[in-house]
DNA sequence: TTGCATTACATGTTATAACAGTTATTATTG
DNA sequence: CAATAATAACTGTTATAACATGTAATGCAA
C-alpha cells in the first residue's frame, strides 16, 4: 500500500512511523498552499506575507499598530518587519507615524489604497480558499484544527 | 469562544469560517515546525531544504538521481537545485559525476559524509518528532493526513 | 538624577531565493 | 539527415531573507 503523500514525492520506501508521514504531508500541504497564495497574490504585486500584514492592519482599523506588535501577529514570523513595512509604504498600502507619547513607537496604519488592494484580491483568495478546503466537510476541519493544535503545542 | 490559533496570533475578531480557521492554523503549524527544525539542524550547517535532499539521497543509494528528480522529490519546491547541490558538494556531502549516457545529466550521490551527517542530526530530529507529534494518537494522526490529501488533492 | 537595562526601530552585510536567460546534449520531425 | 524542439544543467542578476549590530527613546534602580 503506497500512501498519497509517499506517491507524491515518489519515494519507494513506506514512511516509518505515522508521526513522519504526517510531519511531511503537514509540511508539503503548507507548501503547496503558500505556493498557490504566491502565485495568485504576485498577479497583484503582493507576497503572503505583505497580504498577511494587510489583513492585520486593516483589523486593527484606525488606532493601527506599532512595527511590533504586526510582527506578533503574522502567521509566518518575519526576521525584519521593519523592510517588509518599507516595501508597503513605498507601495502606499500603509503609512507610518512616528509616536508622539513613546517616540520609540511608529504606529502602522493601512492606507485607502491598501484596502483598495485587499478587496482587490479577496475574490481571488475566495475561489483558492474554495478550491483548497472545499472537500473538506465539518467534521474533518474540526479534526484538523484540533491536530493542529496539538502540535504547536508540543 | 476564543480559538487557539485566534489567541496565537492575538487576533480579536473570530475567523469567518472554519475553513479560513483552518488554513491559517495549517500555515502556522508549518511555519512552526520548519522554524523549530531549522533552529535544530543549523546546530549541524543544514537548511531543512538541504536536509531534504540528503534523505532522498540517501534513500537513493549508490544509483543516485539526477538534480532534476532530487527537485521533483523535495517536500517543497526548490527553484535552483543546481546551486543548492552545490553547496553540499562543497560541504564534501554530495558528489555528482556527468552522466555518460546522456551528458546532459548529472547523477548525484551521497557521499560517506553525507550519510553520516544525516546520522548525526537523527536523534535531534527524533526528538523534535516527539515533542511536536506526541501528542496525537493514532486515529488523530489517520484523520490529519487524510484531511491533509484532500487538501492537497483540491 | 544619573547610570544602566530595556524596548523599538533602523541599518549593514552576507547568503540565499526567485526569476530569467544560456549552453550543451539528445530527441523529434519533415 | 538536417533543422528544430525539448531537456538538463548552469549562470547572471535582482530582490529578499536572515542575522548581527547600531541608535534613539524610555523605564527603572541606586
Amino acid at each position: 500500500m503506497v500512501s498519497r503523500i509517499q506517491a507524491e514525492l515518489k519515494q519507494n520506501k513506506p514512511f516509518r512511523s505515522l508521526k513522519d508521514e504526517a510531519a511531511v504531508a503537514l509540511l508539503r500541504t503548507a507548501a503547496v498552499l503558500d505556493h498557490a497564495l504566491n502565485d495568485a497574490l504576485s498577479a497583484h504585486d503582493l507576497t503572503v506575507a505583505q497580504y498577511n500584514a494587510l489583513r492585520i492592519l486593516r483589523g486593527a482599523g484606525s488606532t493601527g499598530l506599532c512595527g511590533r506588535e504586526v510582527g506578533e501577529r503574522m502567521i509566518a514570523p518575519v526576521p525584519d518587519v521593519t523592510r517588509m513595512l518599507d516595501r508597503l509604504e513605498a507601495a502606499g498600502l500603509i503609512r507610518r507615524e512616528r509616536d508622539t507619547e513613546d517616540r520609540r513607537h511608529v504606529t502602522v496604519r493601512i492606507t485607502a489604497a491598501g484596502l483598495r488592494c485587499v478587496e482587490d484580491v479577496t475574490p481571488t483568495l475566495t475561489a483558492l480558499e474554495r478550491r483548497f478546503m472545499g472537500n473538506l466537510d465539518n467534521d474533518q476541519l474540526t479534526a484538523l484544527l484540533s491536530a493542529l493544535d496539538a502540535i504547536r503545542s508540543g
